[in-house]
DNA sequence: TTGAAAGCGCTAACAA
DNA sequence: TTGTTAGCGCTTTCAA
């Protein structure tokens, strides 16, 4: 009936108790102790109740350091998030969170401000930590760059057994460690232009998003398409790409309003976007949608606070958080099961358009 | 030069890299490839440059349970928000996570949805990964089960050397090992209803936020603080208290607007009660601020895009989530050391008046 | 059903 | 300047 030796140290007040110290004070060896937190493995009764009286009476807590070093535990999920204060990026995380807690893991939010050097320094944290699964969130350009930087970053998670998902940003090519979840812009943006469309509008322009990003692009091919199928082309023009901000919104509405404007209806690449183009269109006298037709895309919480609310299309930004976690739990050897999913197959989740207000059919 | 054995068993492809392993490679000790990586302790050039190799040729990455368990490394900061997808608590978390990067901390936000028990889970999960400093933000009811929830929290975060912080929400009474950093909520609330009392207006509603909140409590009281400092007292029907939604601020305000209303000027709990009074009022054919002023509190991104803009109370978000880490460090005991400020002195931050379009001299 | 003991990867005395 | 070695707290064979 020997216990294990005691801790060999004398205690500092804000030390926490070990599992020696448990042992000791219900008599019995730390591996019992250790079966009994596990509940892996048969304890009687009686040692049981000893053990978890002596666990409650001393406060003890488990160290996740130590079980993750003797190889058990549950290892962490990283979310690395372009800008937490963004409801669109706060909304994947929450979901990515939320899916993660369902099983059982503790995950973290990383805001990387865009910065790509940050991404770097909470991807070699998480490393360290020996995160499973880290899923990088929104908004990269998909250049030669793009894909070289990710590249090694999925070498490097690779070595330590974690997976790189890449959310709601392009895939990768060529990269079998890496998964990829994404939103159909395309058929977004196709959905919301044939809305348009279909009212009788002729002269749409396409306002906003960065050139560089796949978003803008995959919107405009959507936007291209939905011409095609209704038997138009598209002016060139009538595409104009700038920033997801509403400043530039504004302005650059402005400027359109000042020229005589040759549209009836105007798709803006966000809703940020169309919330400038509002205050715009407001400020030279004219309505929404009596004058001018305007959609957005994305449908944060801003889009039914405008006046008249704003018709816009909804991104399942909460669902591709949890996709994406889930997605990276179902590559690891001891992941979920999944039978329904091919591990492999790179996800696209569908979008919903939300009509409101802004649209009408065109006056003239 | 016999180097320390190397590692014991065959290696898995996604098995990380050890210490053992750098030291084989480069032929030195494991010793010295600490001193390499933790650069604390003098190493001769060329064999630091030998280990430096190694480690970059087998792509080393420390293990942070490992050194957590030798009693080195940066301990986390946990930071407990109620709701991601809830721009203003957003900022906050947004804040802290800047601070704690600051001192090259790694944080981690968790979500909990508001919910005590996911709270209390993740409470435990950080106390497990032995973090050093807990923020938990926002929204508390400060009734007495509060005060003893958090009262046991705290002592179980002090017996493993972690700190809690009470971030935007309320105190707790006797407990040192608990800091507490606030908004000076009576403060902006006795501003904002000054600035309608200065514009004359005489009948002002009070709209919105549960009372149960302490938050809720300090705006009234700032509410009546402007009322008697103009000589005035409140109108007890003029206090209508509900839940800080905009569906709500809605219903509420078209009861209201049905009857005969006998107020001027509307101070709206918060700005989503804001967004909601717009509505009504101006389905009532009523202008904003022709007919009726509307003031909000808290200023999140919804205030600049209503028509008109509103006139609201900025609550610093982000600073208090820097102030909440700040103070949280500073009370460990190899904290930063910040001569400015007492540690044992709460904080409350000051808020701003934002004079938009939504206030203006009462009509009659 | 329980205990003894060997690691997990790293740090920090202590020796050399 | 470098190496040896004893832990840190836990899990997990292997024995009893």
């Amino acid at each position: 009936m020997a216990a294990t030796p005691s801790r060999r140290s004398p205690r500092r007040a804000d030390e926490a108790m070990t599992i020696y110290d448990v042992a000791e004070a219900a008599g019995v060896s730390t591996a019992t102790v250790s079966r009994v937190v596990n509940g892996n493995y048969p304890v009687s009764a009686a040692t049981r109740s000893k053990v978890e009286a002596a666990m409650q009476r001393l406060g003890y807590v488990t160290n996740a350091h130590a079980r993750a070093l003797a190889g058990s535990g549950r290892r962490l999920i990283g979310i690395l998030i372009e800008e937490l204060g963004d409801p669109y990026f706060a909304s994947i995380a929450r979901g990515a969170q939320l899916e993660a807690a369902a099983y059982g893991r503790l995950s973290l939010v990383c805001n990387t401000r865009g910065s790509s050097d940050l991404e770097d320094s909470f991807l070699d944290l998480l490393l360290e930590h020996r995160a499973d699964v880290v899923v990088v969130v929104g908004g990269a350009t998909s250049d030669d760059r793009y894909q070289e930087i990710n590249r090694v970053r999925a070498t490097r998670l690779a070595s330590t057994g974690c997976r790189l998902v890449l959310c709601a940003r392009p895939p990768l090519t060529d990269v079998s460690t890496t998964i990829g979840v994404q939103f159909d812009n395309e058929q977004g943006a196709f959905a919301v232009t044939d809305h348009l469309l279909a009212l009788g509008h002729r002269r749409i322009l396409y306002l906003g998003g960065p050139p560089t990003l796949s978003t803008t692009m995959n919107r405009i091919a959507g936007f291209e398409r939905a011409h095609r199928t209704h038997g138009r082309s598209v002016d060139p023009t009538m595409i104009i790409t700038g920033p997801f901000t509403q400043r530039w919104g504004y302005q650059r509405m402005q400027q359109l309003l000042d020229a005589e404007p040759a549209f009836t209806a105007v798709f803006c690449g966000n809703d940020l976007v169309a919330a400038g183009a509002y205050q715009a269109i407001k400020e030279q006298g004219l309505t929404i949608p009596g004058d001018l037709s305007v959609v957005g895309y994305d449908d944060i919480p801003i889009a039914r606070v405008l006046d008249p609310a704003l018709t816009t299309v909804r991104v399942p930004t909460e669902a591709i958080g949890r996709e994406a976690v889930r997605a990276g739990l179902a590559h690891l050897a001891d992941g979920p099961a999944d039978p329904y999913t091919d591990p492999d197959e790179a996800a696209s989740l569908g979008t919903s358009l939300i009509i409101r207000g802004s649209t009408a059919e065109p006056r003239d």
